[in-house]
RNA sequence: GGGCGGUUAGCUCAGUUGGGAGAGCGUCUGCCUUACAAGCAGAAUGUCGUCAGUUCGAUCCUGGCACUGCCCA
C-alpha cells in the first residue's frame, strides 16, 4: 500500500538522471509553444581560465529560471550557451603552468604556443559545461558556442573589416595602459585604481646659464630620465619670467623647455611639474599640445632601455627609482620627500602597476557608436533594471574615449590587417590577399597583435545566432530577451554589445537586462582566490544539491544589494551554512510528498479537481494556491526573485503543510474510502501545482516527485505554468477558514503560555455570536480538536466563563480553557494585561486620529472607512480583555 | 575630486503608488503529536542612522549631517 519514496531526501539520487533524461527529450531546444512567441537570452559566456564559481552560479540560476519559467509560460524558448577565450587571462593561465615545468611562452613559436593553450582552453571549456549541467541549466546545447571558434572568428573578422574600411577602426601612437608582466596594451577600463600610500619628491632642475633652481614635484622620480619639458601653470605669474629659460635634466643633462599649461594646477607642490611624455598619460597629452620630443626610456618589461645612461639600463623602474634618488641626494638635487596618497593603475588580470607606453595601437572610434546606444536606453527600448544603473551608463557614454583593442597577446583574434612588403599598404581582410592592389607586390605580412577579448564578446548576441553567415533561421530570438548580468562588466560588455547589435543588426541586442548583486562572502567582502573566501557551487551541491544551492541563492538575493553568502570547509563545523535555508526547504517538500504518497491506497482513483466534492478548507487551500499562482507569476515577470522563493515557501510550508495537510489527517483518517479519495486527490491536486511553480526555481526535486504522482505527464518542465484564475478565488471560504484559524490560534496560545503539557485535552468554549464561528466549529469540530488537543467544544452566545478558565480573545469571539488547578491567576492576570496594553496603544492611535479634524476632513473617505473597521476591532477586543481582568480580579 | 548605493529585531536582509513595522537564522518555553527534530506548537525583541522640512499623517517624499560600501578620474 502506498507509494514510497526514500525515507529522507537525497538529491543525488536523482539529480543527474532527470538531467540526462530532459537532454534525452530534446526539451531543452526552441519548440513552439501555444503563446507562439519567442523568448531568449544568450549566456554572459564564462571564461576558459577556470572553472565556475558561486557568481556564476547565481547568474546562470536565474537565467535558468526565466528560461523554464518562459517554456512553461508558452513560449519558444531558446537559451544559447557557450564561453569565452579570455585573451590575456588565459594566456596568464597558461604562462602559470608553463612557468611550473620552468619554460616560457617565448621558448615556443606562436603556432605552438596557442596549441597549448587550446588545450587547457578545452579542458576547462568541458568542466564549465559539465558544471552547467549539474546546476540543471536548460540551455540548447545545439548551440553552444565558443568566442574563439570559427564561426565566431567570422563574425569578428567581418566586424573588423567593416570598420576599418569605413575608417572606424584605426592604428595610432598613443599611450596606453601597459601591463610589463602580461606584455600588453589594457584598455581604460581593464586598469583597475588603488589608493596607496606614496611618495612624492621634491627635485631641483638648474636654470642653464644662471645659479637659479627650479623645484618639480613627482611621484615618479626615474622617469625624469625621459623629461623633454618643465610645465607651468598657463599663466602662472611665478614663472613668466623663465619663459626664455632652458632648463637642465639633472643626470642626463638634456636640455629642455617651458611650456604652460592649463593642466597644471599651481596649487600642487611647487606649481612646475616635469613632463615626460612617453610615460604619463597628462604628459602626453600635453607633449602632444606643444610638440614635445617623446622619449620612451623603458623596455616591455618596465626595465630601463637604452635611452637612458648606462648605469641605469637593466634596471627595474623601481630599482632604478631608488638609484636615481639616490644620485639626486649625492648631487644636493633632492629637496625633500613627502608622504602623498596617490592612485596607481593595476592590471585587472595581474595586478601588477601599469606603465603608461607611448607605442602603436589600433583603436575603435566610440563617439559615433555611442549615441544611439545612449539613446535607446533614455527612450526606455532597452530595460534596465535596477533602473538606477542607467545612471553609471550614462555617465561613461558620455564620457566616452576611443577603445584600444589590439593586445600584444599571442591567444586570440590575430588582427586581419595585412601589410604589402614592397609598398606598406595595409590590407584589412580574411585572408592574405595574393597581389597588392597598389604596387602588384604578392609578399603580405599580417600585423602581430590580436584583438581584445571584448572585441568578439561585443558581438556574442548574433554571432551566436548564425551571423554573418546564416542569421536567418534564428532571426525571430533576435532581440535576444533579456540580459542576465552582473554590473561590472556594464562597460566592458553590456555597453558594448548594445553598440554593436545598433549598428551591425540594426537592431537593439536585448529588450531587458537584469543586473544581479555581486556575490560576497559573509563579512561583505568580494570572494577572490587571494583571500580563500570563495565558495565553491560544486561543494555545495555535493552537500545539499543543487536545488538547495539554487532555492538559496534565489531567496537571499535582492535586486539592489550584494548577497552575503557562507558555507563551512569541511573542517570547520561553527561557520554559517548559508545553503541550509534550500536544503530545509527541499527536506520538508520531500518529507510531505512522502506522506501523501504513502498514503495512497492500491486501488485510489484519481477524482478531478472539478468533481472533488470539497469542504471549506479544500476551497481555501485552492484559492490561496491560486493567489501564490498570482503573486509569484508576477514575481518572476518582474525578476523578483527572492519574492518569488519567499511566496512559494510561504504557501506551501504555511498554507499548505501546517495548515491543510494536518487538517486533512482528519477526513484522511477519520473517514471513509470516498471521504480519504476525495482529500487526497485535494492533496495531490495542490502539490502537483505548487510543484510546478516551484519547478524553475528547483527542478529536480520537483521532476522527481511529480515522476511519482499517481498521475502525470511526461515532464514537469513541459507542463503548463499554474496562472490566476479570477473565477477561483473564494472570499467567503477563507474568511471562515481564517476565523477557525484564529480560534486554533487562540486555544493554542494559552496552552503555550500557561505550560499545559500535550497530554491535558483542553475543554474549548466559545462565547460568541457570530454565525459562522457557530457553524465552523461545529461542522469541523473533529479538525479543531484534533489541532488544538482537545477534547469537548462549546459554542454560543450564552457560553459563561468557566471557573478558573484561562481566556482568550479577537473580535469575533471569546474562547475559554478551563485550567482549575493548573492556572496561575496572578500569571493570567498579567498576559491579559499585557495584550490590553497593546490594544489600548492601537485603539488610542486609531481614537486620536479619528479625533483629528484635519484627519477626518483631508484623508480619502477609504482610509477614513478602515480607520472606523479598527476602532470597532479594537474597541471590541478591549471590552472583552478588560471584563476578563476584572472577574479574574473578582475571584 | 566626480558619480552611485547602503544605514530597519542579536545576525543577514525584505518592506513597489505615504495610512495598523516583516521574514529567515539565532534566542527562550514545551513537545520524538499517524511525513519531516533539517521538525511541531508557543514566546520575546525595533526612538526604521541623525536633524530639519513637506503633509491631516513619514521607515517611505525633500534637504542637511554622520558613518559605511562601490564605481570613475
Amino acid at each position: 500500500m502506498g507509494i514510497e519514496l526514500n525515507k529522507s531526501y537525497n538529491p543525488k539520487d536523482f539529480e543527474d538522471k532527470w538531467y540526462s533524461y530532459w537532454q534525452e527529450k530534446g526539451y531543452f531546444s526552441p519548440r513552439k509553444g501555444k503563446k507562439n512567441e519567442t523568448f531568449s537570452i544568450v549566456i554572459p559566456p564564462p571564461n576558459v581560465t577556470a572553472v565556475l564559481h558561486m557568481g556564476h552560479g547565481l547568474n546562470n540560476t536565474i537565467q535558468d529560471i526565466l528560461i523554464r519559467y518562459k517554456r512553461m509560460s508558452g513560449y519558444e524558448v531558446l537559451w544559447v550557451p557557450g564561453t569565452d577565450h579570455a585573451g590575456i587571462a588565459t594566456q596568464n593561465v597558461v604562462e602559470k603552468e608553463l612557468a611550473k615545468e620552468g619554460k616560457k611562452r617565448t621558448d615556443f613559436t606562436r603556432e605552438a604556443f596557442i596549441e597549448r593553450v587550446w588545450k587547457t582552453a578545452l579542458s576547462h571549456q568541458g568542466s564549465i559545461i559539465s558544471q552547467l549541467k549539474k546546476m540543471g541549466c536548460s540551455a540548447d546545447w545545439n548551440y553552444n558556442a565558443f568566442t574563439f571558434d570559427e564561426e565566431r572568428s567570422r563574425a569578428v573578422k567581418k566586424v573588423f573589416i567593416e570598420l576599418y574600411n569605413s575608417g572606424m577602426v584605426y592604428k595610432s601612437k598613443y599611450i596606453v595602459n601597459w601591463c610589463p608582466r602580461c606584455n600588453t596594451a589594457l584598455a581604460d577600463d581593464e586598469v583597475e585604481h588603488e589608493n596607496k600610500s606614496g611618495r612624492i619628491w621634491y627635485i631641483k632642475y638648474p636654470v642653464k646659464g644662471t645659479d637659479d633652481f627650479i623645484t618639480v614635484a613627482t611621484t615618479r622620480p626615474e622617469t625624469m630620465l625621459g623629461d623633454t619639458a618643465i610645465a607651468f601653470g598657463e599663466n602662472d605669474e611665478r614663472f613668466l619670467q623663465y619663459k626664455y629659460s632652458t632648463f637642465i635634466v639633472p643626470i642626463v643633462n638634456r636640455e629642455i623647455i617651458p611650456i604652460y599649461d592649463s593642466y597644471v594646477d599651481p596649487a600642487f607642490g611647487t606649481g612646475a611639474v616635469k613632463v615626460t611624455p612617453a610615460h604619463d598619460p597628462n604628459d602626453f597629452e600635453m607633449g602632444k599640445r606643444h610638440n614635445l620630443e617623446f622619449i620612451n626610456i623603458m623596455n616591455n618589461d618596465a626595465t630601463m632601455n637604452e635611452m637612458v645612461p648606462e648605469k641605469y639600463r637593466g634596471l627595474d623602474r623601481y630599482e632604478c627609482r631608488k638609484l636615481v634618488v639616490k644620485d639626486l641626494e649625492a648631487l644636493g638635487l633632492l629637496v625633500k620627500v613627502e608622504v602623498h596618497a596617490n592612485s596607481v593603475g593595476q592590471c585587472y588580470r595581474c595586478d601588477t602597476v601599469v606603465e603608461p607606453r607611448y607605442s602603436d595601437q589600433w583603436f575603435v572610434k566610440m563617439k559615433e557608436l555611442a549615441a544611439p546606444a545612449l539613446q535607446v536606453v533614455e527612450d526606455g527600448k532597452i530595460e534596465f533594471l535596477p533602473a538606477r544603473w542607467i545612471k553609471v551608463y550614462n555617465n561613461w557614454l558620455t564620457n566616452i574615449r576611443d577603445w584600444c583593442i589590439s593586445r600584444q597577446l599571442w591567444w586570440g583574434h590575430r588582427i586581419p590587417v595585412y601589410v604589402c612588403q614592397k609598398c606598406f599598404k595595409m590590407v584589412a581582410a580574411e585572408d592574405t590577399p595574393a597581389v597588392c592592389d597598389a604596387c602588384g607586390h604578392t609578399h603580405f605580412v599580417q600585423e602581430e597583435d590580436v584583438l581584445d577579448t571584448w572585441f568578439s564578446s561585443w558581438l556574442w548576441p548574433f554571432s551566436t545566432l548564425g551571423w554573418p553567415d546564416d542569421i536567418e533561421k534564428n532571426k525571430r530570438f533576435y532581440p535576444t530577451s533579456t540580459l542576465v548580468t552582473g554590473p561590472d562588466i556594464i562597460f566592458f560588455w553590456v555597453a558594448r554589445m548594445i553598440m554593436a547589435g545598433l549598428h551591425f543588426m540594426k537592431d537593439i541586442p536585448f529588450n531587458r537586462v537584469f543586473f544581479t548583486g555581486m556575490v560576497m562572502d559573509l563579512q561583505g567582502r568580494k570572494m577572490s582566490k587571494s583571500l580563500g573566501n570563495g565558495i565553491d557551487p560544486f561543494d555545495v551541491i555535493e552537500r545539499h544539491g543543487a536545488d538547495a544551492l539554487r532555492y538559496t541563492m534565489i531567496a537571499i538575493v535582492s535586486p539592489n544589494q550584494n548577497l552575503k553568502l557562507g558555507f563551512p570547509k569541511e573542517d570547520d563545523k561553527e561557520a554559517v551554512d548559508s545553503f541550509e535555508i534550500g536544503a530545509r526547504f527541499a527536506n520538508k517538500i520531500w518529507n510531505a510528498s512522502r506522506y501523501i504518497l504513502m498514503n495512497i491506497p492500491d486501488d485510489f482513483t484519481l477524482i478531478p479537481i472539478e468533481k472533488v466534492k470539497k469542504d471549506i478548507f479544500d476551497s481555501w487551500i485552492l484559492s490561496e494556491l491560486n493567489k501564490a499562482s498570482a503573486v509569484i507569476n508576477e514575481a518572476l515577470e518582474n525578476a523578483r526573485f527572492n519574492d518569488a522563493a519567499k511566496d512559494l515557501q510561504a504557501f506551501f510550508w504555511h498554507n499548505y503543510c501546517d495548515y491543510f495537510v494536518e487538517l486533512s489527517k482528519t477526513r484522511m483518517f477519520g473517514g471513509d474510502q470516498q471521504t480519504k479519495n476525495e482529500v487526497l486527490s485535494v492533496l495531490l491536486y495542490v502539490l502537483k501545482e505548487f510543484l510546478k511553480l516551484l519547478h524553475p526555481i528547483m527542478p529536480f526535486i520537483t521532476e522527481e516527485i511529480y515522476q511519482t504522482l499517481p498521475e502525470h505527464g511526461e515532464s514537469i518542465m513541459i507542463e503548463d505554468y499554474p496562472v490566476f484564475d479570477s473565477s477561483k478565488v473564494d472570499v467567503t471560504s477563507e474568511l471562515k477558514a481564517k476565523k477557525f484559524f484564529d480560534i486554533l490560534y487562540l486555544a493554542r496560545n494559552i496552552r503555550g503560555e500557561m505550560n499545559v503539557p500535550l497530554e491535558k485535552k483542553l475543554e474549548i468554549r466559545i462565547k460568541t455570536d457570530d454565525s459562522d464561528i457557530i457553524e465552523i466549529c461545529s461542522k469541523y469540530k473533529k479538525e479543531l480538536l484534533n489541532l488544538a488537543k482537545g477534547e469537548s467544544i462549546e459554542t454560543g452566545s450564552t457560553i459563561t466563563k468557566p471557573k478558573g478558565s484561562a481566556t482568550g480573545a479577537n473580535e469575533f469571539c471569546e474562547v475559554y480553557i478551563p485550567l482549575e488547578g493548573i492556572i496561575d491567576v496572578a500569571a493570567e492576570i498579567d498576559r491579559l494585561t499585557k495584550e490590553l496594553g497593546k490594544v489600548t496603544k492601537d485603539l488610542e492611535r486609531t481614537q486620536g486620529k479619528l479625533n483629528n479634524e484635519s484627519f477626518v476632513s483631508k484623508a480619502p473617505p477609504d482610509v477614513i472607512e478602515k480607520e472606523n473597521a479598527k476602532l470597532e476591532e479594537f474597541s471590541s477586543l478591549s471590552g472583552k480583555l478588560t471584563k476578563n481582568i476584572e472577574m479574574l480580579k473578582g475571584l
